[in-house]
DNA sequence: CGGGTTACCTGACGGC
DNA sequence: TGCCGTCAGGTAACCC
């Protein structure tokens, strides 16, 4: 998604910005059109799940929470039942932020001062240097959560939401229920092998092409299907043909193995 | 502070 | 057929 707005927005003043439904998760900033509009996008940027459009003025920061999407259309667009913002650029493109669920939301970067949602994030779980064995070990020590709600903890790594954790884990062979403190180094270089392949073959298979993005059921028609856990729940294992177990692990549904997870 | 639970929101889905 | 309850997800706000 950012690889696509980048494509997009890179170079072109926002010419005009108009808020269509001001709540979401939280309320539209009343001043976020006046401050955007003639603003030149540096560059789209991504940090954690927050995607970052720089520009020559301020940042606009957005989550897609769940359903959120932006969503690439044509400028004669006709604003839908959950259009929230509308962006349209001095070249004619025409981005909406849609988001029927509400849990996604906009805001600007404050001007001087750092980033209160970006300050206590951990880090990327695609940067070997930073997220890596050495690094679970120590932050995992004497912590008696569950496995799967640190792995899920942003301060702890970013990007690992209930799907990417539960197939990270299974594909690790560690129990979603394990407390952290009692999984060992050797299995935590496994785990971090796993988070990266999990990761990579889901943005590859999701594709970056913003015009994906307007597929109305805000599907990517991609990962779902490469799922060995995920919403399977009593189907059988695809290693050990066990049937697969689902639990409520800090509130979130969990599908593992009870056999090959331990 | 760690660990746990719940609210937020809408649409899809299953049961009756 | 149609109603109604349940569930899904990420984050913040709460609890003990």
């Amino acid at each position: 998604m950012r690889a696509g707005l980048d494509a997009l927005l890179r170079g072109r003043v926002i010419a005009r910005v108009e808020v269509l439904r001001p709540m979401l998760r939280f309320r539209i900033a009343k001043e976020l059109p006046s401050v955007l509009e003639g603003a030149r996008v540096v560059a789209v940027e991504r940090r954690a799940k927050y995607l970052l459009v720089r520009t020559d003025k301020r940042t606009l920061l957005s989550h897609l929470g769940m359903t959120g999407t932006w969503q690439h259309v044509t400028s004669d667009h006709v604003a839908q039942k959950h259009d929230h913002l509308r962006l349209d650029t001095d070249d004619g493109t025409t981005l909406v932020y849609n988001d029927p669920r509400k849990f996604g939301f906009v805001e600007l970067l404050p001007a001087d001062s750092p980033a209160p949602r970006l300050a206590a994030l951990g880090p990327e779980p695609l940067d070997p240097s930073a997220f890596n064995a050495d690094y679970l070990v120590r932050v995992f020590r004497k912590r008696k959560a569950p496995v799967k709600s640190l792995l899920m903890d942003q301060a702890i790594v970013v990007g690992v939401g209930n799907i990417y954790a539960a197939e990270a884990l299974f594909r690790a062979g560690i129990h979603p229920k394990r407390a952290a403190t009692t999984v060992k180094r050797e299995r935590l270089v496994r785990l971090v092998a796993c988070v990266r392949d999990v990761l990579n073959e889901a943005i590859a298979a999701g594709g970056s092409t913003i015009d994906d993005y307007r597929k109305t059921n805000g599907q990517s028609g991609y990962f779902q299907h490469t799922f060995a856990v995920y919403a399977r729940e009593g189907e059988p294992c695809l290693g050990c043909g066990t049937t697969l177990k689902l639990a409520r692990i800090g509130g979130r549904s969990s599908v593992y193995c009870g056999k090959c997870q331990r």
